[in-house]
DNA sequence: CTGATTACCTATCGCTGATAGGTGAATGGA
DNA sequence: TCCATTCACCTATCAGCGATAGGTAATCAG
């Protein structure tokens, strides 16, 4: 399956973040493409052309690797969503726009959305039952989508529940999109971009005041 | 962790099944609680009682139990949906009394939900990209959604979309509130049941036609 | 040139999923 | 009643896993 194993030269001094990165992106394609419980540290290590306890010198488990990839992808979710431009009083077209982009990230980049939202490391699991919070970035990410349903809550131009529920329910239903369009790409979905577009439609319909 | 290994008594001679189902129900609570990967076939052997090979004699692989709990968990929710009392000229009510169903097997057997929409094993990863099928289970649980919309439609009481996109979009809408609030319990969501209603009344006004 | 630091290595650990090959209780036909 | 077969289950062992211990050689500052 993996080729040989060529032995990448060693890094120069001051240089082992480089090595870093090289890791994280070779995990990050493995495991979107096999799924991380498939991909074994050594393979990831002949990915970069390094030994396997090497991984060792820069991330203290496999999992750690997944956390920073996890990480990543919450921030570059959070970016994309904060960098969207706005009209200076918040419209419905700003928020139409948010629900879009929430699903272009996903669908653009399944790894990132996969190990984002997805994932489950041993950790997470301890984590997510233990910690009221979840990593920054993702608190960011649903901060955007939580702010605009404030604003436009403000402007009365929702429906009449708290601001709060609602955001959580559009997140819910962006989120169910994206990954059952990930996770079975073989079910017999209609044609794609016309499910999104309906699903971000009824979405944004139910949410928004008529 | 786990206590010590009380080996469970020899199975009379036609009554190997009993031991299947043993291993099942073990299986089914260990991977609810901590995840399918990190639980391993000798915890499962030793919460039965016997040894770790005598799992082979059942199963051929460990996915292969994951694969079981699989379909049985669809089994049910695909029972629970089509037992559900119906009017013989179908309403609106008997549509959010199926999503509600839905939504209620995925929060009292999260396990079995988890199993059955978010676990992925090797062979679920290799399944879903090249056969263009789910398993019996899974058609059948949407299906029947996809027919009340279809019925529902032919009346004349949904929205102007094809009924095919329709139940799709129901059905994003409600894995994502369970999926999310299954694998994210420490997220800050609003009172549970309040989310739930909303949640559900979104997606019922965004479907129906006002 | 030297000493410290850095970037890596090999060897090995306990554990995992899975296989090979055997044992001994139950059963049904002679 | 004997015996062969079947069935339920065992111990021993495998290669591969994540992770650790401990060493080595390249590199840089002084």
């Amino acid at each position: 399956m993996t080729g040989k194993a060529a032995r990448s030269p060693r890094k120069a001094k001051g240089h082992g973040g480089e090595r870093r990165e090289e890791i994280l992106t070779a995990a990050l394609r493995l495991f979107g493409e096999f799924g991380i419980h498939a991909v074994s540290t050594r393979q990831i290590a002949a990915a970069v052309g390094i030994s396997q306890p090497t991984l060792y010198a820069y991330f203290s488990t496999k999992d750690e690797i997944g956390e920073e990839l996890h990480n990543r992808a919450f921030a570059q979710l959070a970016a994309r969503l904060t960098q969207l431009p706005r009209s200076r009083i918040l419209t419905q077209e700003d928020l139409s726009a948010a629900l879009k982009a929430y699903v272009d990230f996903g669908l653009e980049q399944p790894d990132a959305y996969r190990i984002a939202f997805m994932l489950e490391t041993a950790t997470h699991r301890t984590q997510f039952l233990t910690k009221p919070d979840l990593p920054a970035g993702s608190r960011e990410s649903f901060g955007v989508l939580h702010q605009m349903v404030v604003a436009l809550h403000e402007q009365a131009l929702t429906v009449d529940l708290d601001p709060d529920t609602l955001a959580q329910s559009l997140w819910a239903g962006l989120h169910g999109l994206v990954s059952l369009l990930i996770a079975r790409p073989g079910f017999p979905w209609v044609e794609r971009q016309h499910l999104i577009d309906s699903h971000l439609g009824l979405l944004a319909g139910a949410v928004l005041r008529r």
